[in-house]
DNA sequence: TCTCTACGGTCATCA
DNA sequence: TCTCTACGGTCATCA
């Protein structure tokens, strides 16, 4: 709710800032900018938030109703998210940065200091397919040491019998992207890819 | 699972049997029935436990791994549920049968007898309108005593300053119903009726 | 702080 | 143990 929006308000946002639905906000005027991601994709709909609160409160009956109903969702987002299943057998694993590795545990086979980092994002509905690879998609902490995601990606792998791959994605049209940082990056994935080579991992470097 | 199925597997539940989507279930073979709840509304779709079988176990691996699908999905679904939120000030209610009044107490401000056997079904967006009326739906214990739904309707109104109004379905066309069931049900609300006309409380009968 | 679709899950409504 | 739709919420994908 910053002075920065007074061209209006993307529609996603809007509607969870609102609590509105597609329905609700098609009844609204919006303007079309360039969608910043891809210029030849759909248009970015700005609408106003003038015209956002109205109908909040028109559907809510006051904004101190539709903070509530806001409140009410957080709420139960987070209580949904603390109910995700727990570390399975065969799932997607997901960790952050720099710590040690300790004596293996239950679930993934990870030691302590790793699998506290770690969150299975989803539970795959079908069982990994014989000769498949572990695929550890990095996108935060872009070398080949003191990364626990890498760690756990390759006690994964070797859990598995599979192979382990690193892909690195270099996006060029987001929307803070610029030379000096695309740079930076690629300077850290050369020494990333000098590192892990080295350990017989490929890093794929992807460039969408 | 039972021996009565031989006919085949009406869609709603053998998604729900086989974790399959409406995408999954499309590709595989269907015989229509006319739907048991209205002849004139869209088929009942039967499907081959067969060919559903074969399905998942393409999607999942195995008939063990569905198993553990649906276990997980089971308990995703029952931990969700515990984490509704809880009674607030304006909500529907809905309550079990007998029961005694005792005193007060917080959220609905309903005593503790009553309470605890209030549950929220789900939290409206909007806020009641002005003169608006609570409806007591009345399915089961279809009298106007010993019948603590009833109770915790009346003091919802009382707090609200609304009307109290009850309303009882009598379901001709589902399955089960036949006359001499229905006899009992319309004799039971002809009592209630006038058990709750007394208390100035009109019951209204319902035939869809 | 981009949009669209598909997916579970839930629910009210309808025939 | 009926079917369809709408709704949140989540997510991967695409432009």
């Amino acid at each position: 709710m910053s002075k920065s929006r007074k061209d209006g308000i993307p529609k996603t946002y809007a509607k969870i800032q609102f609590c509105l639905s597609d329905r609700d906000v098609e009844s609204l005027t919006a303007t079309e900018k360039k969608n910043p991601y891809s210029p030849k994709g759909p248009a970015m709909k700005l609408y106003k938030r003038e015209e956002l609160e109205r109908l909040a409160v028109r559907k809510f009956g006051s904004l101190e109703k539709l903070e509530e109903e806001r409140q009410r969702r957080q709420e139960r987002r987070n209580s949904v998210a603390k109910t995700r299943p727990e570390l399975d057998s065969f799932s997607v694993a997901k960790a952050a940065s720099h710590a040690e590795a300790g004596d293996p545990d239950a679930g993934l086979g990870l030691p302590p200091l790793l699998s506290e980092r770690v969150r299975v994002v989803r539970s795959p509905a079908r069982e990994p397919a014989p000769g498949s690879l572990v695929l550890y998609w990095m996108k935060a902490a872009l070398r080949g040491h003191h990364n626990p995601a890498l760690d756990a990606a390759r006690r994964e792998a070797a859990k598995r019998g599979a192979e382990l791959a690193v892909a690195a994605p270099v996006l060029l049209d987001c929307p803070h992207a610029n030379a000096r940082r695309v740079k930076f990056v690629l300077e850290g994935l050369r020494d990333a890819q000098r590192e892990l080579g080295a350990a017989g991992v490929d890093l794929l470097v992807h460039v969408p």
